[in-house]
RNA sequence: GCUCUAUUCGUCUAGAGGCCUAGGACGUAGCCCUCUCAAGGCUAAAACACGGGUUCGAAUCCCGUAUGGAGCACCA
């Protein structure tokens, strides 16, 4: 009667279980070659637990000599967005990403690998054919309760007390005869597909999460729906268990949101006399809200979405680098020990991830984006910067690209030594950190705050600065420091700081407290990179230019005085 | 309500019964270096949720309690 069921519902369906699996055979792939995926649905905004997911995926994939690819889970056609897909992909891509299968560019159109189609709108056939062998073997049933009744026999279940769900005696369609069904299919009505759980079912199941270990839980007495009435596009469960057995995934990495529907799918699996792969529920990237931690929310957390990452100016390698260390924190003793090589070498292990969702912690992002920036290139400084402004600050662009080769050398300031500098945060951080080498924003400075000049008297200002302004670049640093220690002591102040500190009733200051004259005529800052390095970078004439500039204002705040 | 799961410095964590007087990193504070910052070096404060067991010995194993998280949809 069960055939007699299938044949009614799917009259169409030919093709068997077997024969897909033979249309999709087994990867020639080395012993322990893992294939994982990341499956977004398409509902626009790219949550940074995606990237965190999908990095994960990769690494584990590429690692073991396996494979990546991207399948959209487009199922719920409700909730799909224009332009999500794009902007995946170009996020994985932006991320270094990029997958092996699926849609690998930018153009969804284009597909790339030897399982496709790899969005779930297009493998209809394959899931009918499932459920087709399912129903005739009496293990999964159609249903035609309409909303109206589920919501009774939930509200039933609530006066009960007992346990929510359609199962047992609750599950009406369970063993309804071929007559019932054909006298609804006649009328036109399409059913649900559910699985047929053993109820009551006093078994458990026990499963090796590649993260959390051996988790041992009760066996699924649920009739969960499999397909669903509306699209006759399948559940995400029925989806992931036909999908990742066709498309010869064997290891499956997901949010830990999933772990408790575990049981349903190992039931499944074992349903489609298929093996289950390993599964690795990966615990969410949280944020304290109050007194308590919450998984990070599209709506409430800007930082959850991935467009913040870019407005802002992280590197990729920072935000890659910041995951990396949430996932294995021996990634820190790795870099550290590895200062120069790629994080792509890295031996990441998918065993050491933590079980309890780590909070997200801006001031570390931080700290490691000023490391990778410090370990670039001015050049490369130069190229990422430019391109952020490009489309994010377009005043600070065109002040970028005025001199490129003034800016180059501005961003080659204090990089390289054996300690590069590490000053700049991101590339929103750059006009802080540098934007006083550039005129028309050292002026527009100027123009808003004046000078920081320390309370020494105007005549005294005056006469370091023209002492500047005959700065020659052609002096070694040596000599111009002492040169300029020289003169210190000639007007008063202690030659250095442990001399003042020793007498500080004998001088007027230290020579630091001159040197501040000399950085806030030729900075209009207090604090800045080393004053040699920055007059040499200016260059002779932008000195005296800076100079002149400041000895006016001096002279009007000594005359005002 | 039921099921699962987690809990080590403020944060990320190391830790597989004696290497634990609990280690590292970020952050914080102090000192050193120093033309100011940044960086760097040194130092400090800072944690095993609680209660019972098991054991010669527990952060680690077991049982409770508390608190947090997740799930119980024709959403993924």
């Amino acid at each position: 009667m069960t055939h007699a069921i299938a044949e009614l519902l799917y009259p169409h369906v030919t093709r068997t279980p077997a024969d897909w699996l033979e249309i999709y055979p087994p990867r020639a792939l080395p012993q322990g070659a893992y294939v994982t995926r990341y499956a977004p649905s398409p509902t626009g905004f790219v949550h940074i637990g995606s990237i965190y997911a999908s990095l994960v995926a990769r690494r584990a994939a590429h690692q073991t000599g396996g494979v990546f690819f991207l399948r959209i889970e487009d199922t719920d056609k409700k909730r799909e967005q224009d332009g999500s897909i794009e902007a995946i992909v170009h996020n994985l891509i932006n991320f270094g990403l990029t997958p092996d299968e699926g849609i690998v560019q930018i153009d969804p159109e284009i597909e790339l690998g030897a399982y496709k189609p790899y969005t779930q709108s297009e493998r209809i056939d394959i899931y009918e054919s499932f459920a087709k062998d399912l129903v005739a073997r009496g293990l999964a049933y159609p249903a035609f309760d309409s909303e109206a009744e589920l919501d009774e026999l939930r509200k039933q279940q609530e006066v009960e007390k007992v346990q929510p769900g359609y199962y047992g005696k609750w599950a009406r369609w369970r063993d309804a005869s071929y007559e019932d069904v054909k006298a609804r299919i006649d009328a036109g009505e399409r059913p649900v597909i559910r699985v047929r759980a053993p109820y009551p079912n006093p078994a458990r199941v026990v499963l090796h999460d590649a993260i959390r270990g051996e988790i041992d839980m009760p066996a699924n007495e649920i009739d969960a729906v499999l397909i669903k009435s509306d699209n006759r596009l399948p559940t995400y469960h029925f989806a992931h268990v036909v999908d990742d057995t066709v498309m010869r995934v064997n290891l499956v990495t997901r949010g830990d949101e999933w772990l408790p529907s575990v049981p349903l799918h190992l039931q499944l699996f074992a349903y489609i006399n298929q093996p289950a792969p390993t599964f690795a529920h990966i615990a969410p990237i949280a944020k304290m809200d109050g007194t308590s931690r919450r998984k990070l929310s599209k709506r409430k957390d800007p930082e959850a979405n991935m467009a913040y990452y870019y407005e802002i100016g992280y590197p990729e390698q920072a935000v890659t680098e910041y995951l990396l260390n949430l996932a294995n924190s021996n990634f820190q003793d790795w870099r550290r020990d590895n200062p120069t090589t790629p994080n792509s070498e890295f031996a990441f292990s998918i065993e050491k991830m933590g079980i309890a969702s780590p909070l997200f912690d801006l001031i570390k992002l931080n700290d490691i984006s000023k490391d990778v920036i410090a370990r670039f290139t001015a050049e490369q400084v130069y190229d990422l910067a430019v391109a952020w402004a490009d489309e994010h600050d377009q005043r600070l662009a065109a002040v970028l690209r005025l001199e490129s080769a003034y800016t180059l050398a501005v961003f080659n300031v204090e990089r390289t030594g054996t300690a590069p500098r590490k000053d700049i945060i991101n590339w929103s951080d750059v006009e802080r950190a540098v934007g006083f080498f550039f005129d028309p924003l050292f002026e527009a400075a100027i123009a808003k705050d004046s000078y920081p000049f320390p309370a020494l008297d105007g005549e005294l200002t005056a006469q370091v600065i023209e002492k500047m302004k005959a700065f020659d670049p052609v002096m070694p640093k040596e000599n111009w420091l002492a040169g300029m220690r020289d003169f210190a002591e000639a007007h008063g102040f202690a030659r250095d700081a442990k001399t003042f500190k020793k007498a500080p009733e004998s001088y007027r200051g230290h020579f630091g407290d001159m040197m501040m004259i000399v950085r806030a005529a030729l900075t209009g800052r207090t604090n800045t990179p080393d004053l040699y390095e920055i007059m040499k970078t200016m260059g002779t004439a932008r000195v005296q230019r800076r100079a002149d500039l400041a000895l006016t204002a001096a002279k009007q705040r000594a005359g005002n005085a």
